[in-house]
DNA sequence: AATCAATTTAGATTGAGTCTAAAAACGAAA
DNA sequence: TTTCGTTTTTAGACTCAATCTAAATTGATT
Protein backbone atom coordinates (compact mmCIF):
# COMPACT_ATOMS: atom_id res chain seq x y z
CA UNK A 1 0.00 0.00 0.00
CA UNK A 2 2.07 3.47 -0.54
CA UNK A 3 1.04 6.70 0.68
CA UNK A 4 -1.34 7.61 -2.09
CA UNK A 5 -3.23 5.11 -1.77
CA UNK A 6 -3.14 4.91 1.77
CA UNK A 7 -4.15 8.78 1.89
CA UNK A 8 -7.03 8.61 -1.02
CA UNK A 9 -8.77 5.52 1.55
CA UNK A 10 -8.24 7.65 4.47
CA UNK A 11 -9.85 10.49 2.95
CA UNK A 12 -13.25 8.32 1.57
CA UNK A 13 -12.82 6.83 5.08
CA UNK A 14 -13.46 9.64 7.14
CA UNK A 15 -16.76 11.30 6.85
CA UNK A 16 -19.31 10.72 4.71
CA UNK A 17 -18.94 12.76 1.98
CA UNK A 18 -19.48 11.14 -1.44
CA UNK A 19 -16.49 12.59 -3.12
CA UNK A 20 -15.84 13.02 -7.01
CA UNK A 21 -12.42 12.52 -8.18
CA UNK A 22 -11.43 15.81 -8.45
CA UNK A 23 -12.61 16.64 -5.24
CA UNK A 24 -10.19 13.92 -3.86
CA UNK A 25 -7.09 15.61 -6.13
CA UNK A 26 -7.61 18.67 -4.12
CA UNK A 27 -8.00 16.99 -0.89
CA UNK A 28 -4.93 14.17 -1.22
CA UNK A 29 -2.66 17.34 -2.92
CA UNK A 30 -2.54 18.48 0.69
CA UNK A 31 -0.86 15.24 2.02
CA UNK A 32 0.86 14.32 -1.18
CA UNK A 33 1.30 17.47 -3.20
CA UNK A 34 2.85 15.94 -6.33
CA UNK A 35 -0.15 13.37 -6.88
CA UNK A 36 -1.83 13.18 -10.67
CA UNK A 37 -5.33 13.11 -11.64
CA UNK A 38 -4.28 9.23 -13.06
CA UNK A 39 -3.20 8.18 -9.66
CA UNK A 40 -6.49 9.19 -7.79
CA UNK A 41 -8.45 7.17 -10.89
CA UNK A 42 -6.20 4.50 -10.72
CA UNK A 43 -6.47 3.95 -7.00
CA UNK A 44 -10.29 4.19 -7.01
CA UNK A 45 -10.43 1.87 -9.68
CA UNK A 46 -8.48 -0.63 -7.55
CA UNK A 47 -10.48 0.07 -4.29
CA UNK A 48 -13.53 -0.74 -6.40
CA UNK A 49 -12.11 -4.20 -7.34
CA UNK A 50 -10.74 -4.82 -4.18
CA UNK A 51 -14.72 -4.09 -2.88
CA UNK A 52 -13.50 -1.07 -0.70
CA UNK A 53 -15.09 1.34 -1.85
CA UNK A 54 -18.57 1.63 -4.22
CA UNK A 55 -19.14 3.90 -7.20
CA UNK A 56 -22.04 5.65 -7.94
CA UNK A 57 -22.51 6.94 -11.38
CA UNK A 58 -23.83 9.95 -11.35
CA UNK A 59 -26.59 12.48 -13.26
CA UNK A 60 -24.53 14.93 -13.63
CA UNK A 61 -22.29 13.30 -15.71
CA UNK A 62 -19.40 12.51 -12.98
CA UNK A 63 -18.95 9.30 -10.82
CA UNK A 64 -18.78 9.96 -7.04
CA UNK A 65 -17.56 7.45 -4.29
CA UNK A 66 -18.87 6.10 -1.24
CA UNK A 67 -16.78 4.16 1.43
CA UNK A 68 -19.36 1.74 2.58
CA UNK A 69 -19.64 -1.76 1.72
CA UNK A 70 -22.95 -2.39 2.86
CA UNK A 71 -25.73 -2.65 0.34
CA UNK A 72 -27.90 0.51 0.38
CA UNK A 73 -28.94 3.56 -1.93
CA UNK A 74 -28.62 7.20 -2.57
CA UNK A 75 -30.30 10.15 -2.06
CA UNK A 76 -29.35 12.67 -4.83
CA UNK A 77 -30.61 16.15 -4.75
CA UNK A 78 -31.82 17.42 -8.30
CA UNK A 79 -30.74 20.94 -7.78
CA UNK A 80 -27.36 20.59 -6.26
CA UNK A 81 -26.36 17.43 -6.68
CA UNK A 82 -25.19 16.17 -2.75
CA UNK A 83 -25.58 12.92 -2.15
CA UNK A 84 -26.83 11.23 0.82
CA UNK A 85 -27.04 7.39 2.04
CA UNK A 86 -30.21 5.80 2.13
CA UNK A 87 -31.20 2.10 4.07
CA UNK A 88 -33.82 0.47 2.77
CA UNK A 89 -33.50 -2.73 4.74
CA UNK A 90 -36.39 -3.86 2.87
CA UNK A 91 -35.31 -3.73 -0.74
CA UNK A 92 -33.09 -6.47 -0.39
CA UNK A 93 -35.88 -9.22 0.35
CA UNK A 94 -38.06 -7.69 -2.06
CA UNK A 95 -35.84 -8.38 -4.82
CA UNK A 96 -34.49 -11.61 -3.91
CA UNK A 97 -38.69 -12.62 -4.13
CA UNK A 98 -39.29 -11.12 -6.97
CA UNK A 99 -36.12 -11.71 -9.46
CA UNK A 100 -34.35 -14.87 -7.36
CA UNK A 101 -30.55 -14.36 -7.79
CA UNK A 102 -29.02 -11.16 -8.22
CA UNK A 103 -25.42 -9.92 -8.03
CA UNK A 104 -26.40 -6.04 -6.05
CA UNK A 105 -28.25 -3.45 -7.03
CA UNK A 106 -27.96 0.45 -7.49
CA UNK A 107 -30.98 2.58 -5.76
CA UNK A 108 -31.11 6.48 -7.23
CA UNK A 109 -33.45 8.32 -5.68
CA UNK A 110 -34.15 12.03 -6.68
CA UNK A 111 -35.57 14.87 -4.69
CA UNK A 112 -35.07 18.33 -3.18
CA UNK A 113 -32.30 18.24 -0.09
CA UNK A 114 -33.25 19.86 2.66
CA UNK A 115 -30.87 22.36 2.48
CA UNK A 116 -31.88 23.18 -1.57
CA UNK A 117 -35.85 23.30 -0.14
CA UNK A 118 -35.02 26.35 2.14
CA UNK A 119 -34.02 28.36 -0.61
CA UNK B 1 -44.20 18.02 -33.78
CA UNK B 2 -41.37 18.16 -36.50
CA UNK B 3 -40.43 15.17 -38.47
CA UNK B 4 -37.11 14.87 -36.80
CA UNK B 5 -39.16 14.27 -33.50
CA UNK B 6 -41.54 12.03 -34.82
CA UNK B 7 -38.99 9.85 -36.48
CA UNK B 8 -37.14 9.64 -33.07
CA UNK B 9 -39.87 8.68 -30.63
CA UNK B 10 -41.49 6.29 -33.31
CA UNK B 11 -38.10 4.30 -33.25
CA UNK B 12 -37.83 4.63 -28.96
CA UNK B 13 -41.38 2.91 -29.29
CA UNK B 14 -41.06 0.22 -31.34
CA UNK B 15 -39.09 -2.18 -29.96
CA UNK B 16 -38.10 -3.15 -26.73
CA UNK B 17 -34.39 -1.43 -27.14
CA UNK B 18 -32.65 0.47 -24.76
CA UNK B 19 -31.02 2.38 -27.32
CA UNK B 20 -28.10 5.40 -26.64
CA UNK B 21 -28.09 9.10 -28.46
CA UNK B 22 -25.72 7.39 -31.18
CA UNK B 23 -27.25 4.42 -31.87
CA UNK B 24 -30.10 6.65 -32.08
CA UNK B 25 -28.65 8.93 -34.49
CA UNK B 26 -27.84 6.07 -36.56
CA UNK B 27 -31.26 4.91 -37.33
CA UNK B 28 -32.66 7.87 -37.63
CA UNK B 29 -30.31 8.72 -40.62
CA UNK B 30 -32.02 6.30 -42.63
CA UNK B 31 -34.78 8.15 -42.76
CA UNK B 32 -34.03 12.04 -42.10
CA UNK B 33 -30.32 11.69 -43.71
CA UNK B 34 -29.15 15.31 -42.56
CA UNK B 35 -29.71 15.15 -39.01
CA UNK B 36 -27.68 16.42 -36.71
CA UNK B 37 -26.51 14.90 -33.68
CA UNK B 38 -27.50 18.26 -31.48
CA UNK B 39 -31.10 17.64 -32.83
CA UNK B 40 -30.73 14.03 -31.04
CA UNK B 41 -29.85 15.35 -27.94
CA UNK B 42 -32.37 18.37 -27.92
CA UNK B 43 -35.00 16.03 -28.84
CA UNK B 44 -34.46 13.26 -26.43
CA UNK B 45 -33.75 16.19 -23.50
CA UNK B 46 -37.59 17.57 -25.20
CA UNK B 47 -39.24 14.17 -24.80
CA UNK B 48 -37.90 13.28 -21.51
CA UNK B 49 -39.07 16.45 -19.75
CA UNK B 50 -42.64 16.23 -21.16
CA UNK B 51 -42.30 12.10 -19.53
CA UNK B 52 -42.40 10.45 -22.40
CA UNK B 53 -39.46 8.64 -22.09
CA UNK B 54 -36.91 7.78 -19.35
CA UNK B 55 -32.93 8.38 -19.42
CA UNK B 56 -31.03 5.64 -17.39
CA UNK B 57 -27.61 6.86 -16.72
CA UNK B 58 -25.19 4.17 -17.95
CA UNK B 59 -22.10 3.07 -15.96
CA UNK B 60 -20.43 2.86 -18.96
CA UNK B 61 -20.45 7.07 -18.82
CA UNK B 62 -23.10 6.81 -21.99
CA UNK B 63 -26.78 7.15 -21.60
CA UNK B 64 -29.59 4.80 -22.57
CA UNK B 65 -33.06 5.63 -23.40
CA UNK B 66 -36.88 4.02 -22.69
CA UNK B 67 -39.84 3.82 -23.86
CA UNK B 68 -41.60 3.88 -20.89
CA UNK B 69 -43.34 6.39 -19.07
CA UNK B 70 -44.26 3.98 -15.52
CA UNK B 71 -41.92 4.13 -13.23
CA UNK B 72 -39.38 0.73 -13.39
CA UNK B 73 -36.46 -0.78 -12.70
CA UNK B 74 -33.77 -2.31 -14.87
CA UNK B 75 -32.19 -5.60 -14.70
CA UNK B 76 -28.65 -5.25 -16.03
CA UNK B 77 -26.88 -8.36 -17.29
CA UNK B 78 -22.97 -8.65 -15.49
CA UNK B 79 -21.86 -10.54 -18.82
CA UNK B 80 -23.77 -9.35 -21.79
CA UNK B 81 -24.49 -5.67 -20.35
CA UNK B 82 -28.24 -6.45 -21.75
CA UNK B 83 -31.22 -4.76 -20.13
CA UNK B 84 -34.78 -5.56 -19.10
CA UNK B 85 -37.24 -3.87 -17.70
CA UNK B 86 -38.50 -5.30 -14.17
CA UNK B 87 -41.66 -3.68 -12.87
CA UNK B 88 -41.83 -3.46 -8.89
CA UNK B 89 -45.20 -1.95 -7.85
CA UNK B 90 -44.21 -1.89 -4.31
CA UNK B 91 -41.12 0.52 -4.51
CA UNK B 92 -43.19 3.68 -5.32
CA UNK B 93 -44.97 3.21 -1.79
CA UNK B 94 -42.13 2.34 0.27
CA UNK B 95 -39.56 5.44 -0.76
CA UNK B 96 -43.28 7.59 -0.11
CA UNK B 97 -43.16 6.06 3.20
CA UNK B 98 -38.99 5.89 3.93
CA UNK B 99 -38.57 9.47 2.76
CA UNK B 100 -41.40 11.91 1.92
CA UNK B 101 -41.55 13.87 -1.68
CA UNK B 102 -39.53 12.67 -3.93
CA UNK B 103 -39.11 13.25 -7.89
CA UNK B 104 -38.04 9.84 -9.33
CA UNK B 105 -36.40 6.73 -8.68
CA UNK B 106 -34.08 4.98 -10.67
CA UNK B 107 -33.12 1.35 -9.65
CA UNK B 108 -30.53 -0.78 -11.41
CA UNK B 109 -30.08 -4.76 -10.55
CA UNK B 110 -26.64 -6.70 -11.70
CA UNK B 111 -27.14 -10.06 -12.44
CA UNK B 112 -26.36 -13.25 -14.87
CA UNK B 113 -29.76 -12.99 -17.50
CA UNK B 114 -31.00 -16.24 -18.57
CA UNK B 115 -29.67 -16.55 -21.86
CA UNK B 116 -25.97 -16.51 -19.80
CA UNK B 117 -27.03 -18.50 -17.15
CA UNK B 118 -27.24 -21.38 -19.82
CA UNK B 119 -23.83 -21.36 -20.77
C1' DA C 1 23.85 -3.28 -4.98
C1' DA C 2 21.34 -5.12 -8.99
C1' DT C 3 17.26 -6.26 -11.20
C1' DC C 4 12.54 -6.69 -12.38
C1' DA C 5 7.82 -5.54 -11.38
C1' DA C 6 4.50 -2.27 -9.84
C1' DT C 7 3.21 2.49 -9.24
C1' DT C 8 3.36 7.37 -10.08
C1' DT C 9 3.57 11.31 -12.91
C1' DA C 10 2.55 15.00 -16.52
C1' DG C 11 0.53 15.70 -20.34
C1' DA C 12 -1.91 14.21 -24.49
C1' DT C 13 -6.01 12.02 -26.01
C1' DT C 14 -10.82 10.33 -26.13
C1' DG C 15 -15.67 10.75 -26.45
C1' DA C 16 -20.39 11.69 -24.68
C1' DG C 17 -22.66 15.59 -24.24
C1' DT C 18 -23.20 20.80 -24.67
C1' DC C 19 -23.02 25.23 -26.82
C1' DT C 20 -23.25 28.63 -30.59
C1' DA C 21 -24.72 31.23 -34.32
C1' DA C 22 -26.61 31.05 -38.71
C1' DA C 23 -30.06 28.84 -41.66
C1' DA C 24 -34.44 26.66 -42.17
C1' DA C 25 -39.08 25.53 -40.93
C1' DC C 26 -43.23 26.69 -38.75
C1' DG C 27 -47.47 29.22 -37.43
C1' DA C 28 -50.54 32.99 -37.15
C1' DA C 29 -52.58 36.89 -38.90
C1' DA C 30 -53.72 40.09 -42.52
C1' DT D 1 -49.90 34.17 -50.27
C1' DT D 2 -46.99 37.28 -48.03
C1' DT D 3 -45.09 38.95 -43.92
C1' DC D 4 -43.14 38.62 -39.42
C1' DG D 5 -41.78 36.61 -35.21
C1' DT D 6 -40.89 32.25 -32.90
C1' DT D 7 -39.21 27.66 -32.76
C1' DT D 8 -36.30 24.09 -34.50
C1' DT D 9 -32.48 22.32 -37.06
C1' DT D 10 -27.84 22.17 -38.45
C1' DA D 11 -22.61 21.83 -38.53
C1' DG D 12 -19.00 22.36 -36.12
C1' DA D 13 -16.51 24.07 -32.17
C1' DC D 14 -16.11 23.34 -27.43
C1' DT D 15 -16.21 21.18 -22.53
C1' DC D 16 -14.67 18.24 -19.22
C1' DA D 17 -14.60 13.68 -16.79
C1' DA D 18 -12.13 9.90 -17.66
C1' DT D 19 -8.53 7.23 -20.11
C1' DC D 20 -4.18 6.43 -22.20
C1' DT D 21 0.88 6.79 -22.83
C1' DA D 22 5.53 6.60 -22.02
C1' DA D 23 9.06 7.98 -19.07
C1' DA D 24 10.47 8.36 -14.26
C1' DT D 25 10.19 6.70 -9.67
C1' DT D 26 9.47 3.51 -6.12
C1' DG D 27 9.24 -1.10 -4.14
C1' DA D 28 10.33 -5.65 -3.29
C1' DT D 29 13.53 -9.83 -3.77
C1' DT D 30 17.67 -12.10 -3.90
Amino acid sequence: MTKQREAILHIIRSGDKHYTADELLAEVKQVVPTISRATVYNTLHYLEDKGEILRITGEDGCDRYDKSQLPHGHLICKRCNSIRDLQLPKIAAMLKREIGAYDSYELKVRYLCPTCREK
